[in-house]
DNA sequence: CGCCTATGTTGACACCCGTCGATACGGGTG
DNA sequence: CACCCGTATCGACGGGTGTCAACATAGGCG
């Protein structure tokens, strides 16, 4: 709490080559591998925060403002606090400039994703 | 509740050629397509759930026994919950074969979450 | 027919989660 | 410096969720 860092579920390590989890049908998951997909899920199992990662993965060059996005019938508060799942859960990365601050996906998350689902090719 | 039939949400129609929903990067997710998408994402939410799909998708003949999957940790009721869970989501689909209860994976259930991923080749 | 095994359902409990209004903080701008 | 705007945090409230023990149901078998 004292630091500004957030303490993130390992879900995805931002600049790991190698993805969180073996494919979802690959095998019985372990424990810990269930774990860490189980978290990336939940972060995307709720409507508002899925549309939020959504417009921000789908704006221009990967980023959005917060106040490009905050219109999802919602209110202000509880924007900043599926922003912050997001932003625990590994999904999405914050960085402020001036008055606004922007979301990214955080890199590799849509790999990863992929790689549960046994998508090669 | 007369009925064994249970009322789905729309994540899936086991036989629809078109996915339920677009990409999520493809841009800005409608309300109703969020719902969708989210009540797939929150039915592998758990990893207990998620372990038991796992066991399931990776079974040989895609489908498996209770019997062979329940030993997850949980007792005999929470598995039976967390399946009911799935079938409810369309993610699974149950058969009684004599004394035993067969789940198989719904059909199209990968292909619609890789359409979700945006996972074209 | 009565029992035994496999699975599902019920009820209770503790806990987590989404939501909001109120408030705090950070940083431009006049 | 004082104000205002954008965003985050806090505290509270209502509803949902995972878990279990107890019980119910279904089907095979002696």
């Amino acid at each position: 709490m004292s630091k500004s860092e957030v303490v993130e579920l390992p879900v995805l390590d931002a600049g790991a080559v190698v993805p969180c989890c073996p494919p979802i049908t690959a095998g019985e998951l372990s424990q810990a591998d269930a774990e860490r997909m189980a978290a990336m899920f939940k972060a995307l199992s709720d409507p508002v925060r899925l549309r939020l990662f959504s417009r921000v993965a789908s704006h221009p060059g990967g980023e959005a403002c917060v106040c490009d996005i905050s219109d999802v019938g919602v209110s202000q508060p509880t924007v900043s606090h599926h922003l912050k799942k997001l932003r625990e859960a590994g999904l999405l990365t914050s960085e402020r400039r001036g008055t606004w601050v922007y979301y990214q996906v955080a890199p590799s998350v849509l790999a990863a994703m992929s790689a549960m689902l046994d998508l090669r090719t």
